[in-house]
RNA sequence: GGUCCCGUGGUGAAGUCAGGAGUUCACGCCGGCCUGUCAAGCCGGAGGUCGCGGGUUCAAAUCCCGUCGGGACCGCCA
């Protein structure tokens, strides 16, 4: 039907009879005898002159004929990469009408409410941003293949229809109806299966697969998910995050041009110690600052005897923050479970030196004062927010804050990659039982340095588990994985799972290693999330064809719907009355 | 489960704090004029249950309560 594409034409073109089909963009009549039509497909928009009186409007669907010709002087347009050319004598075929659509099919729209957008989707999937973050999308899932496959890994598809696992993220289930009563779960990961492969023998595998978690939404998650999954045998952690590395960087050259510098590690607790958080954002300063030491033999009362004391500072924030923003700051803290937040504005002391205007000034003695002042490198101006807690939640607190105050949106600046490794095995503690939690999960290596740890402290032993973490996002995250039973049982015992309980919450997944299961280890990184920052968005729906919105609906289709009765009968199921 | 923000012709906004006739602006739509525009221009016109329900009031887009929908975040996401 068409000999180029829109955005395609040039003046290499000029002479030539071309066809091109599209949806008609903006019109500029000027009477019977003379229009201008924009018509637009994906590659772009290119100038029609129609000299005819026909009748087009707003994203009617055309086939146009015509010479491609020079622009007369004066009338280049040098915002459109076709703007050097028009096409002229030109022949309209209609090939379908169109209803005006309810917003403008271009960047207006991006101010559009979003639930109007996603109604319309398929409108909003004509204008060049979203054309552009699925050509986006796409490359970066061409990209992650050629590399995985240049790498000798192999392509398996895992079931989407699974056992439900008693642990981890809540499933979606599947009734069966040749079992009423009995479920499928949907994958929220692939994880048995692709372990198994490694028992199987497939040395090195990997997927793009679609992962499910009935977690509640947010602008980095959706029920439904993309991974790059990748498990590995005969390998340490090097080898699993040199490969990571690869694939994520031939994604991210494929769309930007560029390949991105080696990406740096940092030790998890390092992360805590300078970023107080485990996804560090890299792209801004305001390190926090160890301030121990400085208030060792304090006499103000919260300082005193506390684990851990930190700061940050605020560049020039003295003025910038007035009472009612550090109390804001102050509940935020408070919200996320500091004990309080010290404040401390530096300002130009008598001696020229710097000291610090504050509700706690007074409690300090000079020499913690000036101590203050150096650990933090504070200049007359500067803003400093301390917490005094234990370790971790001060770390937690600053980090928080860092990030409210300072973390510019997700897709700006630089990338700054960063491998976080040597999380800690256990995190936190059952609230019911009081056992620790697994980190990662419970099939983690740990350290090998730590193992002896295990019993006298058991809060304190590494892992080798590790996140890939994007502009303050985490990407994903893997581990080596137990491989023999000796050490799988060591680390059951420590979250409180007893050989009885093991057998039979994960009995199916670890009988199978008996039949000789490889050391390996994987990884699984979001591809919704890494697109979504490489074209620049700062929320993945925009790299999702069709997303839902926050409470899990689809404005277009308006799933979920309600079950047919008999749809549901068959499956033995019966629809129980809402009570609120 | 929680905190905060938003909902006004097809679209985007102003109006809401401080109640007074569905008022305004831009885009789009329909009709007319127009042979070099590209955010075309000029003239005219149509189009709204101010998300929904209740309350207060002589009077509600505006105040109060509830509810629905959207968004950001916390919890949750081994």
């Amino acid at each position: 039907m068409r000999t180029h594409l829109c955005g395609d034409l040039r003046p290499d073109q000029i002479g030539d009879t071309v066809s091109v089909c599209g949806w008609v963009g903006r019109r500029r009549e000027h009477g019977e005898h003379l229009a201008f039509v924009d018509l637009r497909d994906h590659s772009g928009i290119v100038q029609c002159v129609i000299n005819d009186d026909i009748d087009v409007r707003s994203e009617y669907v055309l086939r146009i004929t015509g010479v491609v010709r020079e622009r007369p002087e004066g009338t280049i347009n040098d915002n459109l990469p076709t703007g050097q050319i028009e096409i002229g004598d030109c022949e309209v075929e209609i090939l379908r009408t169109a209803t005006p659509p309810p917003f403008p099919i271009d960047a207006r729209a991006d101010d559009v409410d979003e639930n109007i957008r996603l109604q319309y989707r398929y409108l909003d999937l004509r204008r060049e941003r979203m054309q552009k973050n699925l050509r986006i999308r796409s490359a970066v899932n061409a990209a992650v293949r050629n590399s995985m496959a240049d790498q000798g890994f192999v392509e398996v598809e895992t079931p989407m229809l699974v056992p439900s696992t008693p642990e981890g993220a809540r499933e979606f289930l599947v009734p069966s109806r040749k079992e009423p009563g009995s479920f499928y779960a949907l994958p929220q990961s692939p994880q048995l299966f692709k372990q198994l492969l490694m028992v199987g023998g497939v040395d090195r595998y990997y997927q793009i697969a679609r992962c499910l978690r009935d977690e509640d939404l947010r602008a980095d998650r959706q029920y439904e998910f993309m991974q790059l999954d990748m498990e590995m045998s005969f390998v340490d952690q090097d080898d699993v995050l040199e490969a990571v590395s690869a694939s994520v960087l031939d994604a991210a050259e494929a769309v930007t041009g560029e390949r991105p510098d080696p990406i740096e590690r940092i030790t998890w607790r390092d992360a805590m110690n300078r970023f107080g958080i485990d996804k560090p954002d890299l792209r801004f300063g305001m390190e926090l600052r160890e301030l121990t030491d400085a208030f060792a033999s304090t006499e103000f009362k919260a300082f005193a005897g506390a684990e851990a004391i930190k700061g940050i500072k605020v560049d020039g924030g003295a003025d910038e923050y007035g009472r009612n923003q550090l109390d804001k700051l102050t509940d935020k803290a408070k919200g996320a479970g500091a004990k309080g937040l010290v404040w401390m504005k530096a300002v130009a002391g008598d001696d020229g030196g710097v000291r610090f205007d504050s509700p706690v000034a007074k409690f300090l003695s000079d020499d913690e004062v000036a101590g203050l002042a150096a650990a933090m490198d504070a200049a007359v101006g500067d803003l400093v927010l301390i917490v005094a807690d234990d370790w971790e939640p001060t770390c937690e607190v600053l980090g928080m804050l860092r990030n409210e105050i300072g973390r510019p949106p997700v897709h700006q600046g630089p990338y700054r990659y960063v491998w976080v490794v040597e999380f800690p095995l256990f995190v936190g503690r059952d609230k019911e039982t009081g056992n620790p939690k697994s980190g990662h999960h419970p099939f983690t290596m740990p350290h090998p340095d730590d193992v002896d740890k295990f019993e006298s402290d058991p809060m304190s032993v590494r892992s080798i588990a590790y996140d890939l973490v994007l502009n303050g996002w985490e990407l994903g995250s893997g581990s080596i994985r137990i491989h023999e039973p000796e050490l799988q049982r060591r680390v059951f015992a420590g979250l409180g799972i007893s050989d009885e309980e093991a057998e039979r919450k994960f009995g199916f997944f670890l009988n199978p290693f008996e039949y000789g299961a490889p050391p390996h280890g994987g990884f699984a990184f979001g591809l919704d999330r890494l697109v979504a920052i490489l074209a620049g968005e700062d929320n993945i729906r925009e790299v999702i064809a069709y997303p839902k919105t926050q409470s899990g609906q689809d404005p277009m289709t308006n799933s979920p719907t309600a079950g047919d009765p008999k749809a549901v009968e068959e499956l033995g199921l019966r629809i129980i009355p809402r009570v609120d």
